[in-house]
DNA sequence: CCTGCGATGTCGGATCACGATATCAGCGCC
DNA sequence: GGCGCTGATATCGTGATCCGACATCGCAGG
């Protein structure tokens, strides 16, 4: 019941649309980053998350080779874009209800 | 995989926090206060996550007896202060990651 | 009575998280 | 050539969670 990971963990969508709609993420990559911010997420809940956004139609992947090494590489599309801004503003919205001082 | 409403899940714990450590809480309450924040939470999930976070240690109850209807009403402990505490931390962090608008 | 209301609680099926494990292709090295 | 290592993705089984529908409970009013 570690509600801080919970919430850490509503809030990976929201990180992967913010660098997959500037750059070309891949999921090893993504594990790290998120790891930089404090998240610790596992293989086995990172990469289901990654094929039900591109289900969804948030990503879009190609395969990009790399020293022979197979590499799965995404891009948020213009729909994960538009969820982003959804995101964006919500996260807005959690922030300035949860971030306010007097009982 | 609505992520929008993915993320609004795992913010609900700090809501009600946010609440519960101000005043006495009760589930039928913050299930209406959330739904004007946006929040669509069903009893299923409301009621055991309360129930969670009061094994947890994060919120104390009692009960309440108004028109004879028994109420269980919820205070915020001392670790959910902290969490609390925590979790403001973390929600400005991640504000801070994604609100970037730099695409 | 019996129905309605406010509120809490719980059931079953579906989904999801997670760590461990598997897979795959090239590389270095002996 | 055989062997193990590395980077990366995929999947399995178990356990936890979500959710809406339904159940409960006590009282008020007709």
């Amino acid at each position: 019941m570690d509600v801080v990971r919970e919430f850490l963990r509503g809030a990976v969508p929201a990180h992967v649309l913010h660098h997959a709609a500037g750059q070309e993420v891949y999921g090893a990559w993504m594990a790290e980053e998120l790891a930089h911010h404090g998240y610790r997420i596992s293989p086995g809940t990172l990469y289901p998350l990654l094929h039900r956004m591109e289900t969804a139609g948030l990503l879009t992947s190609r395969e990009h080779v790399v020293d022979g090494r197979v590499r799965r590489v995404y891009t948020a599309t213009e729909t994960g874009r538009d969820t982003l801004a959804q995101l964006r503003t919500v996260v807005a919205e959690v922030a300035g209800e949860v971030l306010v001082h007097d009982e």
